[in-house]
DNA sequence: TCTATTCTTTCCAGTAGCTGGAAGGTCAAG
DNA sequence: CTTGACCTTCCAGCTACTGGAAAGAATAGA
């Protein structure tokens, strides 16, 4: 199977999933003329890819699952202990974008917002 | 003033300094040995940086900030229309990450986590 | 004054995860 | 036989730095 209808069937960019195998994510063989050739288990996996960066987790966090979802012999511990430190992360970011968000909120509710050069947002980010 | 020293003043690493020398956001003079010359009115410019970089706000927008900061005759509406536009950002950026956490949450708490490998969580990656 | 140390400079490379484009080879259809 | 849609590699760029090497400048201490 050739790389456009490999990504194709994974829902992923051509582009993409020749980085993954550039990166050894998932790296098929070559034909005989020198094309990639995917298989079907190959595509399952660059669509397990595809789901797991849609959930945010990094390409080493991928790897890692992917290393994972090969194996058969796998603890389940494991997978979710990635989830788990995966969650926590995702925690902290909406923990530092929510206290981003409400100072920043209650800056720009101080200023006017019309033709007037006086501006508490600037005022506060100059640190005055 | 040398940069080591604005550096200190505004908080920022001078490597960060020195990039954003580079990139035309606070380039100032140089001095007869070559050294970048940094007055009062740059340090508070690069604090300026600093602190709203520390709200997420892009480079772009610091750089667009940073016009208005120095400009006497700026409308307070340009300042606050680029902090609402940051804020619906953050608004967006944060709905994205709840749906992720929601998500993986749930499946995360199918999973058993033990020495098994049954593990829906790979199974909801593989969208089986 | 000599020297050791701490600046400063530039340039190059790498980080994450692609994405776009150029130049050129391959293959199936008409 | 040609056209067009593929495929290949390589190079560059995106964000916002960060680390390091090599080399010049300044400063503190003996």
């Amino acid at each position: 199977m050739k790389i456009g209808d490999a990504a194709n069937a994974a829902g992923l960019p051509v582009k993409t999933v020749r980085y993954y195998a550039e990166i050894d994510l998932v790296a098929p063989p070559r034909a005989g003329n020198g094309y990639r050739d995917y298989d079907t288990p190959d595509v399952k996996r660059l669509s397990f890819i595809g789901r797991s960066r849609a959930f945010g987790f990094s390409v080493a966090e991928c790897r890692r699952l992917l290393t994972l979802y090969d194996d058969d012999t796998r603890a389940s511990a494991d997978v979710k202990a990635i989830a788990e430190e995966h969650l926590a992360a995702l925690d902290r970011k909406m923990a530092e974008l929510a206290t981003l968000r409400a100072e920043l909120s209650a800056i720009a509710a101080e200023c006017k917002g019309d033709a007037g050069a006086r501006c508490p947002i600037i005022d506060h980010l100059a640190g005055t």
